[in-house]
DNA sequence: CTTATATTTAGATGATAAGCTAAATATTAA
DNA sequence: TTAATATTTAGCTTATCATCTAAATATAAG
């Protein structure tokens, strides 16, 4: 959980995720949406990757990117265990 | 939005937000659950609030913490746009 | 007014992290 | 096998961040 949040604290890679929400894409794709490097680019992906938001797949030459939804879902539930009830203690 | 999501990558803040869902509290109560300075969780706390994540209202010698599930929400949002409609086009 | 309590601010330090260039690896094609 | 393309790894630099101690501020009580 911890990884997510930390992949999740850069706007980078908020922003690569948005993208592969739309379609896959090959790690070169994901870097000319942006004026970073490819190195640096490969970087973020790895840490999204660690931590599972995203996955990867070769394909040729080319690493096909996407988005591992169900880990976004665990951090929409750490969400929803504080916005769901707030005062009482919890399931009563 | 990105000082929600920077806030939100420590654990420790995370913790914080945690206590503060169940009531409010003082810095020196939430200072008490960590083995952390109480400067340090100051900082945190300041960092929260920068965020507006939680709200601090003066209460004789106390600073008395609350969270602000508005912004919660906001962030939640950000997740909801994600996870809601991936491979489409938004809005058709 | 002086002391005690609660919290924050200041300043310093060590660790993490984002970015770069250059070099290495992997795959395809000639 | 050699050359071209795609991506990652290595190594470095700079900036940000979490933490600490010491000092400052704010309120309450004697």
């Amino acid at each position: 959980m911890n990884d997510t949040f930390k992949a999740l604290s850069d706007p980078t890679r908020r922003k690569i995720l948005q993208l592969l929400k739309d379609k896959d894409l090959s790690a070169g794709e994901i870097a000319s949406h942006f004026d970073i490097s490819k190195p640096s680019i490969s970087h973020h992906l790895g840490i999204l990757k660690q931590a599972r938001l995203v996955q990867d797949e070769r394909q040729g030459q080319s690493m096909i990117y996407s988005i591992n939804l169900s880990v976004m879902q665990e951090a929409m539930g750490w969400f929803l265990g504080l916005i769901g009830a707030k005062g009482g203690p919890p399931d009563e």
